[in-house]
DNA sequence: TGATTGATTAACCATACGGTTAAATGTATC
DNA sequence: GATACATTTAACCGTATGGTTAATCAATCA
């Protein structure tokens, strides 16, 4: 369970500042492509394929309605994704105070 | 503070299961080249460059030290990488009780 | 001093990645 | 039924990535 391929696949997947992107805009709630597409400064496909990369890594879902393709967030993969920065980070999270201030002010 | 290329640095880094599992040795504790080398079927330049990449990403640093290179894990960018997840996973963390033990499991 | 050792840099190679345009596939509308 | 619309697939292109071997650099040792 949660092979070393996924993990490959989830970081690859948001090491795109593209796909972070998509999942910032679809986290609070489904939007279709036809809405997400004016956002992007590339062609469809190019969008087309970014959403293919976040789907196979599991980190959205699409699903048709009518004309239109509706992206939803997975939350699954970043859930694992949290796992396994947290293996890292709960034991000395509390070292970092002045960072966690920095971090929380943006 | 904290910009999409650096991000991207990040995710990148930790997109190859080669530097994760540097991550995850190093995570008890610095370690020589000398000693990591052994665990990688690549050469010496192969896993070189890999220490170059999470270096870049500041997920590690390097020191000298005679004629041996002692890598350790530097937190910053992994605390980085926490904030980011959190943002997604924080609200919707208490819904996912069977991925967690699930998870916890491994 | 010369040889050996640990690690990096340089040059190269095959494959993956992110973009493009053109064509194809549904689905709605006239 | 023809046309238009939303999206994906196919084919292609330049650059990035992960590996190799050969050469280089710095530090120790005989």
């Amino acid at each position: 369970m949660v092979n070393q391929s996924s993990m490959d696949a989830i970081f690859k997947a948001l090491a795109d500042p593209t796909r972070r992107s998509i999942i910032e805009r679809v986290s609070s709630g489904p939007l279709s492509v036809e809405v997400l597409s004016p956002y992007y400064q590339m062609s469809a496909p190019a969008l087309s394929k970014h959403l293919r990369v976040l789907e196979e890594a599991k980190l959205i879902k699409r699903r048709k309605e009518s004309r239109n393709v509706i992206v939803s967030l997975e939350p699954h993969s970043l859930k694992v994704l949290q796992a396994w920065v947290q293996k890292y980070t709960k034991f000395w999270n509390t070292n970092f105070d002045a960072l966690d201030k920095l971090l929380s002010k943006k």
